[in-house]
Parts: C-alpha cells; structure tokens; sequence
DNA sequence: TTGCGTGCAAAGGTTTTGCATGGCA
DNA sequence: TGCCATGCAAAACCTTTGCACGCAA
C-alpha cells in the first residue's frame, strides 16, 4: 500500500496522546512538554511535521489565534460526527483566554451568511475577538 | 490637548499612504518598501508601533492571515458606513475579497454573545473568515 | 520641560529546513 | 531496497523591546 504515510511509533503516540488527554486544545510545545515528562521525548521538528500532516489528512483542526502566539490544534476524532460538531473560539483581548464556543445562535448565524450572504464561514479560521466577563468586570 | 498621540511626520506620511494607494490590504513590509522607494524610509519598528495604535484608534483592521505570513493591515477611515454604525468584515480565503457585512443577524449574535456568554464582541478585531460565493462557485 | 515618537540593533518566539541517520514496507 | 520518519541544530521569519536621541505640545 502506497498512502506516502508510514505508521511509526511517535505516530502511534500522538494518537494516543490525542485520545487520552482530555484537553480539547494543545500547542506542538503541549505536546512536546507531555512526552518529555513521559521520558518519550518527540523532536520538535517531528512534533510539527506529523500535526500538519495530520491537518491535511483531516485528523486535526488548526487555529491561528494570534500571530505571535503558537498554533493551536485540535482533535477531531475518528468519529465521522465532527463535521457537525464544529466549534468556533472567543479570544479574550485583555487575558488572551481561550473560549471555547459551540452553540445554537452561532450555527444559526453561519447558517444566515451561506443562505443570505453567500459566504461559507470557516470555523476553523475565525476568530471572535472581544472582552471576557472577567476583564469586562475588573474596568 | 492630551491625547497621548502626536501628530508627527511619519503619521501624516501614513495616514496619505492609507488614502491615496488603492490596495485594500498591505502589511509592515509593503508600507515600508513604499517609502524606501520614495527616499522617505521608516524604520520597521516605528510603522509596526503607529500601525498597531492605529488599530487600537479603529482607523485600521489586522488581519492574521496565517501563522507565517505577515500581518495584513486595512484601512477603514473613510469608509463612511463604518463610521455611523457598528461593522463587521467578512473575509474570503481564497481571494481575498472584503466583505462589509451590516444585518441584524450579527448584531443579535453580538448581544447574544454578550448576555448568554458575558463576551463582549469587538468588531475591529472579529473577522469572519470563509469562502465567498464566487469562490465557492469555481469549485 | 515633559512625554511621546523614532531608529537601530538585539532579542523573542514560532515554525521551517538541511542533512545524516534510522525505521517502515 | 526505496522511501519516509526522525533528531538536531541552524535558519528563516515576523514581531517586540531596550535604549539613546529627536521632536511635538
């Protein structure tokens, strides 16, 4: 079988590492750090090569919160589900904390930009910028 | 007056770079080439310092386009409907065409947002990112 | 005079790449 | 055996920062 994709060790690792660790979200350096701890270590460079090999094959979601601040990805799962199961982020300007968002109103609302604005919006890459209840109270 | 900004040269030099070029997006290195060639250089560090205030004044948009790529930078002074009301962006990612979007839609999603999640959205920063129907139509 | 703006170089951080070695098929 | 994966270090890249000096108010 030729898939150009070979089943090594770290690859098996990472899945595991995906479906073990209950964080939804992690960084190449997340996932480096674990592994170091597991006295496992991963290469950084392999770290990145396989997790953008994995987003082209659909395995993962990658976000890019910010430019100066590492990748995230996420595990979507060998469920065939997931495409359903998107889920949009909220950056918190102040804190930089990370929401995570799925709800009724913004599947509605992306659902009205492709009927009424013909735009297909892309979960993936959007970004809702804005002030988090807790630095909204501190003001 | 205290506003804690000065009118300096480079601003005035900026602000009709911003006018008077047609393009749309441009980032630190076009506007610096821009004035290289025009024997006015700018050190790079003072166009990122007056581009990120002006972010923060609304007279631009930033755009994180990719983690490697450079920060992209619009100008939305004088765009007047930007001005009487509140106006969020769509972006499409395959040409990268602007869309000024003004429905009640996002408004809602906004204060939905805000009650149900106590997340104040801004749209300066919130930039929908997907594909636009002509795109969409090509492929 | 005070405080912001500027320029340069250096630092910071993330991501990519070159190259030799090792492992999968 | 052929091709892919890995590790390390170095490179590439964008962006920020420190510091001394210049300029606006």
């Amino acid at each position: 079988m030729r898939t150009g994709i070979y089943k090594t060790r770290h690859r098996d690792d990472l899945m595991e590492y995906f479906e073990t660790t209950g964080s939804d979200h992690f960084t190449v350096s997340d996932v480096c750090e674990y592994f170091r701890q597991k006295n496992e270590p991963i290469g950084t460079a392999t770290v990145y090569r396989q997790l953008e090999k994995m987003v082209t094959e659909g395995i993962l979601n990658k976000y890019i919160i910010d430019a100066n601040s590492p990748a995230c990805f996420q595990y979507i799962g060998s469920h065939e589900h997931c495409h359903e199961d998107v889920c949009y982020h909220c950056k918190c300007e102040k804190c930089g904390k990370l929401i995570h968002l799925h709800c009724e109103e913004i599947m509605s609302f992306a659902k009205h930009l492709e009927t009424e604005h013909s735009f297909i919006l892309d979960p993936r890459r959007t970004v809702f910028y804005g002030i988090c209840a807790e630095c909204a109270g501190k003001q």
